[in-house]
DNA sequence: AGCACGCCGACT
DNA sequence: GTCGGCGTGCTC
């Protein structure tokens, strides 16, 4: 026999497919689990991972001809087994195929080598590394096992070049702040996750590198991890890195790379060349041999949970690998999630444990550590100060409170910063004609598609469709239409005619500039637009959220929130969190230049002043805040008190999609009058009723949804798994013909 | 998801 | 008479 071996092998099968297992394939000789290779699926070859046998032994080959893999990329060592628990994991948690798990974790360049092409890339990466060892799987099989031996997990990764020089480093480390020297001393003598609450400039990205610092000390393969919202904050980041470690030791891993750059950043980690690995929320699948460090930085940021495919947390990701690999996990923010300032929270004395309440009393599994002072604040540089102005106390209308453009103006003519803050894009957000009641409405989207007056443009935010404004309704011909509400570009038109008459300290007029997704569309545009506001040539910056994250702007000493009510009436529980983080997050851009403001000033324009939200904000107590809404949302039954999922459905018509999600919910009540073990599980988790989403078209999909929710994550888990055999089959039934697509979307942001 | 095979309209 | 439309069905 030519392939007396049996593999088993995970290759990128949708969980949609009847193929949701890893597949088995004939191989000349055995692989060690965790091998790259090709194989042959249906009339192409696709990349694919060796698997672990269900329960350890290799399933018998006898009962069917396999096909044989094509070829076994032998020059690359395996993924270890810690990394395919964590891609086994996620799959199994985000409800996910582990074929299709395993290959989103790899980098898309791979998925079109080939062997030759492998080898060339890596010779390129490691001149000076080890002799190539053999080229194809059929060659010199005589020493392939010992070879396959030699490269099982256990044995340490191949070393690429690199990964045994000592870590020269290139900047002196300044000197710590007692709350900086505290945490790192908490740090390192205790295991597990912790939860760092750092207010914005205390230091938090020091402790992040004399963290990494420690980790990569231990040995001369360790491996530091460090996560990113988004990649507009990686360049910062990255050049204080490579500032720190060298830039050879720091790669950089997110979508905005090149496919030939990722794939190297990807080599780079999987052979211990890099010791940093500093990323977005992909980063977390990275093949770390060394992990020796988990980073989380503004752990709260929503932009961790992926939005489309396997739905995935790359935070909560992060702390199941570390836990999993018995590795640190530090988690960073100056207003953390409510999920993990809860699972942080010391055990209360004063609670008993009576038993009706679950965790009463007993501490959360993170450790909390925080760093309430702003470094350099001593006593006689002020504080930021937070005013709420009353909009019910203002002229009727008025864009800003004229106390604010007073301030405005004399920041301006200090030669201060203001930034305004205003989270829509475009210059109003819906269309209407005073005679006919005819709105901007998008033919594909049940949404209204906003004004963009510089290129005089209808855009739908939701779909992307563009058209041109017309010039009259084109309902009833009536050429007064009229724009409701207020963008950006609106607002920047309304602040340049109300701050004409201010000057700058050299007379001339001020400078207004805009930044947004549409000012930066363009690449590089961004980065160009900051370096102008950071030379000082905008004296006022507006923007939407965007301008409130993570850049370091010197010279601002007032932002303004113009109009941030709406969330506090939105129907998203989520809201008041995010608002808060955006604002004290925008707080957090005033006076950075502790010598340089008199007094750093956060504005917030409200016609509810009294909030109990702005009240928090006005305090900058974020720990008020926090406990306040852990306390509503326990009252109330909501996460973290218990657990969600929810159930997706697309198709043509709204019918089709609730149609499915009724049918799918009926298979699944009839599988329980079958099955005793399923009704524990239909008890413990509460379906809801199936709904339109919030918006419920778009680009032509009607979407649907039904609410999973349960106090236990298990009962949920388990009930999602029994129920996928089913959905499978309501889903062939010709009865949901019109259905487009079903999925799960586990621990769900929005809902 | 790809990528086949398969049975009906406008072109060299 | 072919090229190609995308409907349905399979991929160890």
């Amino acid at each position: 026999m030519t392939h007396p071996v049996c593999l088993t092998v995970a290759v990128a099968t949708p969980t949609h497919s009847a193929l949701s297992t890893p597949l088995s394939y004939a191989s000349a000789q055995d692989w060690p689990p965790g091998q790259l290779l090709r194989v042959p699926l249906g009339a192409r070859d696709v990349l694919g991972v060796v698997w672990d046998h269900p329960g350890g032994a290799a399933p018998d080959p006898g009962e069917r001809s396999l096909r044989a893999v094509v070829e076994v990329w032998d020059a690359l060592p395996p993924l270890d087994a810690h990394w395919r628990a964590l891609v086994a994991f996620a799959a199994r948690y985000y409800q996910r195929s582990v074929g299709e798990m395993a290959l989103a974790a790899l980098p898309p360049a791979m998925r079109t080598l080939n062997q030759e092409q492998l080898a060339r890339r890596l010779a390129k990466l490691a001149p000076k590394a080890p002799a190539p060892r053999r080229r194809t799987a059929k060659a010199s099989q005589a020493t392939a096992s010992e070879t396959a031996l030699a490269t099982a997990e256990g044995s340490p990764a191949a070393p690429g070049h690199g990964a045994d020089q000592p870590l020269a480093a290139r900047e002196v480390p300044p000197a710590l702040t007692l709350q900086q020297r505290e945490v790192l001393q908490a740090l390192s003598t205790q295991p597990g996750t912790f939860l760092l609450h750092g207010n914005t400039g205390s230091g938090k990205t020091e402790v992040y590198m004399q963290a990494a610092a420690q980790a990569l000390a231990q040995n001369a393969h360790a491996q530091v991890l460090v996560l990113v919202p988004e990649i507009n904050l990686t360049p910062q980041l990255q050049a204080r890195f490579e500032r720190r470690f060298g830039a050879d030791a720091v790669v950089a891993m997110h979508s905005a790379l090149t496919p030939a750059k990722r794939l190297s950043a990807w080599l780079r980690a999987h052979l211990g060349q890099a010791r940093i690995v500093l990323g977005t929320r992909m980063a977390v699948f990275a093949s770390l041999p060394g992990l020796a460090l988990i980073v989380v930085d503004e752990e709260h940021d929503p932009s961790y949970k992926q939005q489309e495919g396997a739905r995935y947390s790359a935070r909560d990701l992060a702390v199941w690998r570390g836990h999993h690999a018995g590795v640190r996990v530090l988690l960073g923010s100056a207003t953390p999630s409510l999920e993990s300032w809860w699972a942080s929270r010391p055990a209360s004395p004063a609670a008993v444990d009576d038993g009706t309440s679950p965790a009463a009393g007993r501490a959360g599994r993170y450790t909390r550590l925080h760093m309430p002072d702003r470094i350099g604040s001593d006593t006689a540089s002020a504080a930021l100060l937070v005013r709420r102005v009353d909009m019910n106390h203002q002229p009727r209308g008025a864009v800003l409170a004229p106390p604010l453009l007073d301030a405005i103006g004399t920041r301006a003519a200090r030669g201060e910063q203001s930034l305004l803050l205003l989270n829509r894009r475009g210059y109003s957000p819906v269309l209407s004609c005073s005679e006919c009641g005819w709105k901007s409405t998008c033919p594909h989207c049940s949404a209204y598609r906003v004004f963009h007056k510089g290129d005089r443009s209808l855009r739908c935010h939701h779909c992307g469709l563009a058209s041109p404004v017309p010039h009259a309704c084109p309902d009833c011909g009536n050429p007064d239409i009229q724009g409701l509400g207020r963008g950006t570009e609106q607002l920047q038109e309304q602040v340049q005619a109300l701050l004409s008459d201010m000057r700058r300290p050299d007379g001339s007029a001020l400078r207004i500039a805009r930044l947004d997704a549409d000012t930066t569309r363009l690449k590089g545009t961004l980065t160009a637009q900051l370096d102008q506001v950071h030379a000082g040539e905008v004296d006022v910056l507006i923007g939407t959220q965007m301008i409130a994250k993570g850049h370091d702007f010197r010279r601002v000493s007032l932002v303004a929130a113009v109009q941030p009510d709406a969330a506090l009436f939105a129907s998203d529980f989520r809201a008041p969190e995010r608002l808060f983080a955006l604002l004290m997050q925008a707080a957090g851009r005033a006076g950075r230049d502790a010598g340089f403001a008199q007094q750093p000033e956060m504005w917030v324009q409200t016609h509810q002043p009294a909030h109990p939200l702005y009240a928090a904000l006005k305090t900058l107590d974020y720990a008020a805040f926090a406990d306040g809404q852990l306390t509503e949302r326990e009252q109330a039954g909501l996460p973290p008190f218990v657990h969600q999922a929810l159930l997706r459905a697309d198709a043509r018509t709204q019918e089709a999609a609730q149609g499915f999600l009724l049918a799918a919910v009926e298979a699944l009540r009839d599988a329980a009058m079958q099955q005793p073990q399923l009704a524990p599980l239909l008890d413990a988790v509460y379906l809801y009723p199936a709904v339109p989403l919030t918006v419920q078209r778009v680009a032509q999909v009607e979407r649907a949804q039904l609410l999973l929710e349960s106090t236990s994550r298990q009962a949920l888990q388990r009930l999602m798994h029994a129920w996928q055999p089913l959905l499978h089959r309501t889903r062939a039934d010709k009865a949901h013909k019109a259905l487009i697509r079903w999925l799960f979307d586990v621990d769900p942001l929005g809902i």
